[in-house]
RNA sequence: GGUCGCGUAGCUCAGCUGGAUAGAGCAUCUGCCUUCUAAGCAGACGGUCACAGGUUCGAAUCCUGUCGCGAUCACCA
């Protein structure tokens, strides 16, 4: 049993005793650091029970604590609030609990939950990953992460979105201008040279577009009727008909783009689980959506498409199935999540990352796999997130205005190493190791500037104004980390300590009140799948040692017992740090 | 127009189920490298929490309305 509910229950006898009046519950909240104590009883609540003056209630209650909750060693009250002061011994105790313990916070053994499956990234196969798919990526791989720490099972999984009329448009523009060029014969990365070519089809089109223009076409006629257009429409009839070559060439262009793909998931660190193809799982909507006609969960109109009527939850109809019979965006997700299911039969919950312009086609989603009757389809949830926008507006590829995630990352990395230099701590490294360092820590602030950062809210990036790496950035928190590696380095590591000589400074009662919010934050930073939680925990912690750090001598503390457990709670700290950018997807370096 | 989300310091963001004088970083200014890494620490400056009502002992937080920004309302994905 945890403090908070010791006092929880003392408290409540302190009133029925006194007042002989049962309440509910007790507030607390962490006491201000203007006070002194440590927590806080808010008696204004109390008042909806007790008449009284909430100093006179505070001050019996603080009284009875004192006297009978061997961890209370003193209180004071200042209006409404009951500030309690808690005993070193108590401090002490509960860090030796967590001192070695090198995962301290994590649920250790999976619960009898049933699995979650994450799903991030979901590419298209036709361009390279831009700024958007890394907060993506970030954010998915990061919630997996917060999940498994919270004792659930976990998979990650992606939807490549791997047929279409976009694809088609690359093969063609490849056909008709590529030369035979591949990734082998120019160098380029895979997805990089088909983008290129989803490009060049664009120009095209819009070159076509005006000369059927100046022929005197209205625009609307020559949008439909430029021949290329014309040709990528046939291409893909070829494909879903199943022709040889279109086929061959399908499969040969997206080898190329997933080589690429899979570099930058290298580079950003992320992996998935398992993989789904929008190609394998497009059909397969359709056997549910006849069987939600059996019973009734959809309706057929009299050109032949099939709806689902929502009215009743304040929604519209929805298409599930198109008049000719093939299958829309809504069919393929029910068949990808059901197949899921059917492939992981633990899984018993899912996580859709996806962008927030998607939140009314999840909501119907969700509601339709519920009305099929699926008794997973309650834990579902959608990940959703805001834009990321640049200065200019939205990034739009074919203008040119997309961030590419790869030259991001390159960027950053050169970034940190400008810095570096100029800081000039690395003198002892090889390059290689440098090289490595300044990946790691140009990473570390792209990764922490974009998951720190509430989900729902829209990001705005500024490509001309590169990423802090200081104050409340990734690379200060990594820093923190490698100055806490430096002296432990430096600290010959002795075990034994006699608690009971220790007596806390305020900075170190502060550190361990810190670590001792940790289980707690991971726990609501899974229940709202939010890995800012994590990263603002990161940091307060972080400010917390580095005024510890700098206030406090550590290797030159008074005595021995007192220098060993300051390194000990160092550590501690340190193994946090590690553990939380863990979750976020960030490494931390032994030195920066 | 309907629906959903957002609006907190000059800028970027925290603020958990309502609680004490609304917090950080950047920027500007003041101190601190002869001690464990100054990517740091200590401090100053900076706010009608978009606006107006309501709920109550108490509202940035909950409710209603208004304004601003964004998204969405396709037999596109």
């Amino acid at each position: 049993m945890n403090l908070q509910d010791i006092l929880e229950q003392r408290v409540k006898i302190a009133v029925s005793e006194q007042f002989q009046i049962n309440i509910p519950s007790v507030e607390f909240q962490a006491t201000r650091k203007e006070f002194a104590g440590d927590i806080t009883v808010v008696v204004f609540p109390m008042l909806r029970y007790i008449k009284g003056n909430p100093v006179q209630i505070g001050e019996s209650v603080g009284n009875y604590l004192k006297n009978n909750v061997e961890e209370v060693k003193g209180y004071n009250v200042v209006k409404g609030f009951l500030n309690i002061e808690i005993s070193d011994t108590f401090y002490l105790e509960f860090f030796k609990t967590i001192k070695d313990d090198r995962l301290y916070g994590f649920v250790k053994s999976e619960s009898n939950n049933s699995a979650i499956m994450v799903e991030y990234s979901s590419p298209n196969t036709n361009k390279p990953l831009h700024l958007g798919h890394i907060r993506n990526n970030l954010l998915g791989y990061s919630v997996a992460e917060i999940l498994k720490a919270a004792g659930n099972k976990v998979y990650k999984t992606q939807i490549i979105n791997d047929r279409g009329i976009h694809i088609c448009k690359s093969m063609l523009a490849w056909k008709r201008f590529g030369n035979g060029e591949t990734p082998e014969n120019t160098g380029l990365k895979g997805d990089k040279l088909v983008g290129n070519y989803y490009v060049k089809f664009d120009q095209e089109y819009k070159k076509q577009i005006q000369s059927l223009i100046t022929e005197g076409v209205v625009e609307e006629e020559a949008k439909k009727n430029a021949p290329i257009l014309l040709e990528a429409q046939e291409m893909l009839r070829k494909w879903e008909s199943g022709d040889d070559e279109t086929v061959a060439l399908w499969k040969t262009m997206n080898g190329w783009v997933y080589d690429g793909f899979d570099e930058t998931y290298k580079n950003l660190g992320v992996d998935f689980d398992t993989l789904y193809y929008e190609s394998d799982t497009y059909l397969l909507g359709k056997e549910f959506v006849a069987e939600g006609l059996k019973t009734d969960v959809f309706f057929k109109e009299e050109d032949g498409s099939v709806w689902c009527d929502l009215t009743d939850e304040g929604l519209d109809k929805k298409i599930v199935l198109r008049a000719d019979g093939t299958a829309v965006y809504m069919t393929q997700d029910i068949g990808t999540a059901i197949q899921r299911i059917k492939d992981n039969p633990d899984v018993g919950g899912m996580v859709y990352t996806v962008g927030n312009e998607q939140d009314y086609h999840f909501k119907v989603l969700f509601l339709i796999l519920k009305k099929l009757g699926f008794e997973w389809a309650k834990n579902l949830y959608h990940l959703s997130y805001g834009m990321v926008d640049l200065p200019s507006g939205k990034m739009k590829s074919r203008e040119g205005t997309v961030v590419d995630a790869d030259d991001l990352i390159v960027e950053m990395a050169n970034t940190a190493e400008e810095i570096s230099e100029e800081l000039g701590k690395l003198d002892g490294y090889s390059t290689e190791e440098k090289k490595q360092l300044y990946d790691t820590i140009g990473l570390g602030a792209l990764k922490y500037f974009i998951l720190k950062v509430d989900p729902k809210k829209r990001i705005l990036f500024d490509p001309k104004e590169s990423i802090d790496f200081q104050g409340n950035t990734g690379p200060f928190i990594q820093y923190t980390y490698a100055r806490i590696q430096s002296i432990l380095r430096k600290a010959d590591l002795e075990d034994s300590i006699d608690f009971s000589e220790i007596e806390l400074h305020e900075k170190e009662r502060g550190l361990i009140k810190q670590l001792q919010l940790f289980p707690e934050v991971i726990q609501n930073a899974a229940d709202q799948h939010s890995p800012a939680l994590i990263a603002n925990y990161s940091y307060d912690l972080v400010k917390e040692f580095n005024s510890f750090y700098q206030n406090v001598s550590i290797l030159g503390a008074s005595n021995t017992n007192e220098k060993i457990f300051r390194v000990q709670l160092s550590k501690t700290v340190g193994t946090t740090i590690k553990n939380t950018f863990g979750l976020l997807g960030i490494s931390v370096p032994e030195r920066m």
